[in-house]
DNA sequence: AGAATAAATGAATATTTATTCACTATAAAC
DNA sequence: GTTTATAGTGAATAAATATTCATTTATTCT
């Protein structure tokens, strides 16, 4: 008669229609918002059905959450990367700046996501955690900067905040078309961020 | 028999409930997003039944819209206030960066509520235009410093954003618990704003 | 006070949307 | 090429939520 089977591999799970889903899934909630989000339309602009979603994932909040710390985690290599070290803070810091700069021009919806999500109250006190760790270079280059008196000694968190604001803002007016980037002032709000916070 | 009865004026709307309402989606918008907020939990929050929203407003989009160009215009004055205007240009903009600052820490759910709704595709065309007029006499003050050397020559739209986004994000911050503003952080934030913008 | 009108109510209804499930297609092991 | 397990499907169901409406309450005017 008939040994039984037992499967070593398991059969994969498509990494395309993974990618498919995060991308529309970001691209839906920068839309219509973290509740707005309707796996209906998930599935329609992801090119799956319903059902597959949940094959996927346990739940609409399971794949938020996971969307946000793989996304958080792409932010964190345009910020740090070891190609931006360079000879001074100042220009390792331009670098960075320029990094994250580019980064949210070519990715606003991921950056209008990640931002949503943080005050949306769903996510979880384990990514929060998670996703800060990613960070963790960010913060000792700075303190860094502040110990060689290059920049101002302003409270950490501010620091980021101040410097992150006024990139999102920018890339945000780009994006709703009531600015127009010119190479020319790129350079002046690069300018802008540093005077700001030099000492 | 009867002569009919015409009445002059209507039996007036609770101005306490236009309040409470509006109150109440502002805060609840600001947990949840605008697609979270349920008709239901506005009128609960406000005391109301919610067949009595549907007496104020025809439907939720409409009563969301109203909130809006309502806190516009109060945050308009926040920023524009014939008391902030002083003899030089540094100083009115002092004084209208802590008006603003100031609004937001008492009201980040407005501020808040406000940011989601720009980028929510809800706002209607009249909307934009109506709440843009608000803020022209800003828009004037920032040309005549530029006119007069003051500040840096940037695109308007730019500057407004960095000022704007600086301190959106230090207030979210500050919200969200991970800031503690000092009295000496909100100078040195006030510093970092003007020697960005400075010629 | 009594009639007319409009606000206010909240249970009932209509609509929208997340999730399930019976079924089909496909890949892994033999 | 046959078997088995799992991916994938989408119509059906369950759950959540906006809106309506018959009824009650409050206000204005004579």
């Amino acid at each position: 008669m008939f040994v039984w089977n037992f499967r070593i591999m398991p059969k994969l799970k498509d990494q395309n229609k993974v990618e498919a889903i995060h991308k529309a899934t970001i691209e839906l909630i920068t839309k219509t918002g973290f509740s707005g989000l309707k796996m209906a339309e998930v599935a329609k602009k992801s090119g799956v059905a319903t059902g597959t979603l949940y094959v996927y994932y346990k739940s609409k909040e399971e794949l938020i959450n996971d969307v946000y710390v793989n996304t958080k985690k792409e932010i964190s290599r345009a910020i740090i990367n070891p190609e931006y070290l360079k000879d001074t803070f100042y220009d390792t810091f331009k670098a960075m700046w320029y990094g994250y700069f580019g980064y949210c021009l070519k990715h606003p919806e991921k950056m209008m996501f990640v931002e949503q999500f943080i005050y949306s109250g769903f996510i979880s006190e384990v990514n929060i955690s998670v996703t800060e760790s990613y960070f963790e270079a960010l913060n000792q280059f700075l303190i860094d900067g502040q110990k060689q008196g290059v920049i101002k000694d302003v409270d950490m968190e501010i620091l980021k905040a101040y410097l992150q604001g006024s990139i999102h803002e920018i890339v945000k007016m780009v994006v709703k078309g009531a600015i127009e980037l010119q190479k020319n002032d790129m350079h002046t709000c690069f300018t802008m961020a540093w005077n700001s916070i030099r000492k």
